[in-house]
DNA sequence: GCGTAACCTTACGCACGAGTAGGTATGCTC
DNA sequence: GAGCATACCTACTCGTGCGTAAGGTTACGC
């Protein structure tokens, strides 16, 4: 039911999208999506909360707390991109409609600080480990880069069906982690499982 | 004139700005916005080209393609973060509005597409200067990859009217050079300039 | 002083889409 | 089999906002 609404959001956007277009795609009439998820705008909240909520699950029950930081950010990474390749509409939805429109920009807002707030945490975690302090805004704003990155090149897996979410998990974790020049002077990053 | 445009789109967003509302800012009536500038439509993509197009030139202008790569890619990264925090109202309409409007996507792409050729192109020329060779797919993630870490800094930025884009770019330039496991191990990028 | 032309405004037509009122069929109770 | 409730659809109202047609104002030529 709500899978109707998602994929014709992800196709035609927020405005763009009557609901009309959704009550014939999903088979039925338009007084029954009112009846049963309210006006539109609920019926897009209602969208961006369960895809949003999956994907987090996905990532949470991924990322155990208690492994070190490299295999952290690796499965987790993993997790996202396997999300994103499995419900690229899903993603559209969430990160391509969402952006802007002034009504919703709080819920995607939320749910970006979330992740956010993780990663950092993550990083904070390991440097306190290692017994270092950082600035708590230079901790946010390297999580704010390694998210963003993460998006654009969920965006790049959505935009070309033919590539391997493992993959672009794997080529993430590179740039991430052992970063340009590292690269660029040949090294690699091991995955776990090749 | 585009002024008011760029103001009233960047704050309502795409749909929700009505051309009364631009006229009202600009001074003028609403068939004067339609004598000089077109349909709503045409006035949005006249807007996202010129500060498409001025964003491009600044980065272009700053980041000489005979300088060595972390010098290219640190001036390109101070350009950039200058822009955004010099016209937030421009990198909104930009970045925020575009994203999923249908009719707008294919000019976002085409500006994208030409960032992540441009920063794919250096990575590739100091890989050959090197003498190695690599996959043009894993050079175009890893672009995209760092453009997306841009972006999303850039966002930040365009909300926390009290950081320094000097000192953003200096932080992407860290993640993005070094990578997050040197970040963590305590080496920093020193920025040509303290 | 009067026509005229450039320029601008007010006021409207029109389409589109969100949300709803009223009507119809199907199954359940007595 | 009559009465009732539930589930659903067709057809409507109403607001909103794009794009434009008709009318006013100022400056100049004659």
């Amino acid at each position: 039911m709500l899978d109707a609404a998602v994929r014709v959001f992800s196709r035609r956007g927020y405005h763009a999208a009557s609901m009309d277009d959704i009550a014939e795609l999903a088979g039925i009439s338009k007084p029954m999506v009112y009846a049963y998820l309210g006006t539109k705008e609920e019926l897009f909240v209602a969208c961006l909360h369960r895809e949003g909520t999956r994907m987090l699950e996905a990532i949470a029950g991924a990322a155990a707390p208690d492994l070190p930081t490299d295999e952290r950010l690796w499965r987790g990474l993993r997790a996202f991109f396997g999300f994103v390749g499995a419900h690229r509409d899903g993603w559209a939805v969430l990160y391509r409609q969402a952006r802007g429109s002034q009504p919703f920009a709080g819920e995607l807002a939320a749910m970006r600080t979330r992740m956010v707030e993780v990663v950092a945490g993550m990083l904070a975690h390991a440097l306190r480990a290692d017994g270092r302090e950082v600035g708590e805004t230079d901790l946010e704003v390297v999580a704010y880069a390694l998210v963003g990155a993460s998006e654009s090149l969920a965006d790049w897996l959505a935009d070309h069906p033919e590539a391997d979410p493992e993959q672009t998990a794997t080529r993430m974790m590179s740039v991430a982690w052992l970063g340009a020049a590292q690269l660029l002077a040949g090294t690699t990053w091991p995955p776990p499982q090749v």
